[in-house]
RNA sequence: GCGGAAGUGGCUCAGUGGUAGAGCAUCUCCUUGCCAAGGAGAGGGUCGCGAGUUCGAAUCUCGUCUUCCGCUCCA
């Protein structure tokens, strides 16, 4: 399944640094309670990364939801009971017991494989000291004790601090699906197969986040779970795939940047049959976009027993009660906005300098038309100011009047405007304007009165 | 959390004991001006935060927060 390409794939060139600090300048996102020294892990997203962040879930929800009769939504609550957290497995799954070497090399364990002996295969045997105890398999040294990394939030919940109960912000949006499948599924009538998907935030307290916005403890999700009859599993997992790589392919992604690579038995999580990860190659290597995971009827099941509620689906046709097996397409929101921008970047040298170019697709462009009056005399800006109050009422449009004009198509070309339409002299006499073309930088004339329908022409979707 | 490196205006960085500089960016005015950096001017930092040493600290010491690279984990 995963492409190997003859010629090894490039990532693209540009550093994080770069990114990051464009991200910043430009009002993307950046480090969150900045002035206060920062709060790690977290991020702000300004006027232009909010715009970005919109486009990506709009788009996933009108591919998932919108345009399929299979698919229906689901917005459920960010807190939940410790019963939902222990039934799905997370309370015990998601805290690992991890060991430290105390000798030189200070690596970290995780207990459960050194005790199944899962780094024999690299280190040789397990190595014990006279009593008996596990030393590090590296070094030989010796081992801390085991501390529990709990990797949910742990909320308490009600105002009197002795009464108040345990809760969990969600790790996964997942779970939401599973637990309200038998209402959506009565709500709606959706017989087998038909999918429940949810955008929204979820946290992890991930022992080291890293890579800018790339992994953080508070990240937002695009989930769907595609509940399917079982024995059709394998089938729809393969179709899910697919769809979704191709998604990533539709907004632009270069496909030499981006491979399929299911994940080997040892990696598979614990509710899961096969995952396959849609992986980009960022600047640091390959990493996770989403996963698209058959999860089986593990939380259907699991859920029925501890609730004592039945989950199961009853087939009218052969009259039999079935619990549906789940695939489940998992992307990250905040993960695919960076990986477009990251994508999209470009330079490309100048008569004596860099032209900083987001190639963005026109649907993820936070910014979709610049105005640009040649000069700020009057009439010009008058007549720029309606052009732009006409515009606004069906795209995201930027003024900007300030110094020289080339300057302002950088500007617009570093945030990756896809169109700037240019108000000069001539058009006070002939009543037309320049769109101004980002990626050729070729320009056309166009009579007002046609503008918006010259836009519309190359920033709608035409069927 | 552990090991290593770092934290000076929006960005990049200089300054290593005497109360902060540069380039770029931003803003204003001039320029009839179509693909950046022409002229004149302006705003902006007390040097991550806290404490200590000192007559005096961005510059030394300690603590703390944050970031980056590894270990681990995942969307």
């Amino acid at each position: 399944m995963s492409e190997e390409t003859t010629n090894a794939p490039k990532a693209a060139s540009v550093s994080m640094d770069t990114i990051i600090s464009l991200c910043k300048r430009r009002g993307f996102v950046f480090q969150s309670s900045e002035i206060y020294g920062g709060f790690g892990s977290t991020y702000d997203y300004g006027p232009l990364g909010v715009e970005l962040l919109r486009n990506v879930r709009n788009l996933w929800w009108r591919a998932m939801v919108q345009e399929r009769d299979d698919v229906v939504g689901l917005e459920a609550s960010i807190l939940g009971p410790e019963a939902v957290y222990v039934t799905s497995g997370h309370v015990s799954n998601f805290a690992d017991p991890l060991v430290e070497c105390k000798g030189d090399c200070k690596k970290r364990w995780r207990l459960d494989h050194l005790l199944e002996g899962q780094y024999e295969s690299e280190y040789g045997p397990s190595k014990h000291d006279k009593n008996g105890n596990l030393l590090c398999p590296k070094c030989g040294g010796e081992l801390s004790e085991p501390r529990k990394f709990n990797q949910m939030f742990k909320v308490h919940v009600g105002v009197v601090e002795d009464q108040d109960s345990v809760a969990y912000l969600r790790p996964e949006t997942a779970q939401g699906m599973f637990i309200n499948f038998s209402i959506i599924q009565n709500a709606t009538r959706r017989k087998l197969p038909f999918g429940i998907a949810q955008i929204g935030k979820s946290f992890r307290n991930e022992i080291t986040p890293g890579n800018f916005v790339f992994r953080t403890r508070e990240f937002e999700q695009a989930e769907m779970e595609f509940f399917v009859r079982p024995g059709t599993d394998d089938e729809w997992h393969e179709y899910w795939v697919k769809e979704r790589h191709n998604w990533y392919l539709k907004y632009g992604l270069k496909p030499e940047r981006l491979r399929i690579r299911p994940h080997t038995k040892e990696e598979l999580s614990f509710y899961s049959k096969a995952t396959s990860d849609v992986e980009y190659l960022f600047p640091w290597g390959w990493g996770e976009l989403e996963g698209i995971a058959n999860r089986t009827n593990y939380d259907l099941t699991q859920h029925a027993k501890a609730s004592g509620k039945d989950l199961s689906y009853f087939d009218e046709e052969t009259k039999e009660h079935i619990v549906p097996y789940v695939i489940e397409p998992a992307a990250g929101v905040t993960r695919t906005a960076l990986t477009f921008l990251i994508d999209a970047y470009d330079e490309e040298p100048d008569k004596d300098g860099t032209r900083v170019v987001l190639r963005f697709h026109k649907d993820i462009a936070p910014i979709k038309v610049a105005i640009l009056p040649l000069s700020k005399k009057e009439p010009l800006v008058n007549l720029s100011r309606q052009i732009e109050k006409k515009l606004r009422k069906k795209y995201t449009v930027q003024y900007d009047e300030t110094q020289a004009i080339g300057r302002r198509y950088r500007r617009q070309d570093e945030i990756g405007t896809p169109y700037c339409v240019t108000v000069d002299f001539d058009s006070l006499t002939d009543n037309a304007v320049t769109i101004r073309e980002r990626d050729s930088m070729a320009q056309i004339r166009v009579p007002i009165a046609e503008l918006m329908d010259a836009l519309s022409e190359r920033l709608d979707d035409k069927d």
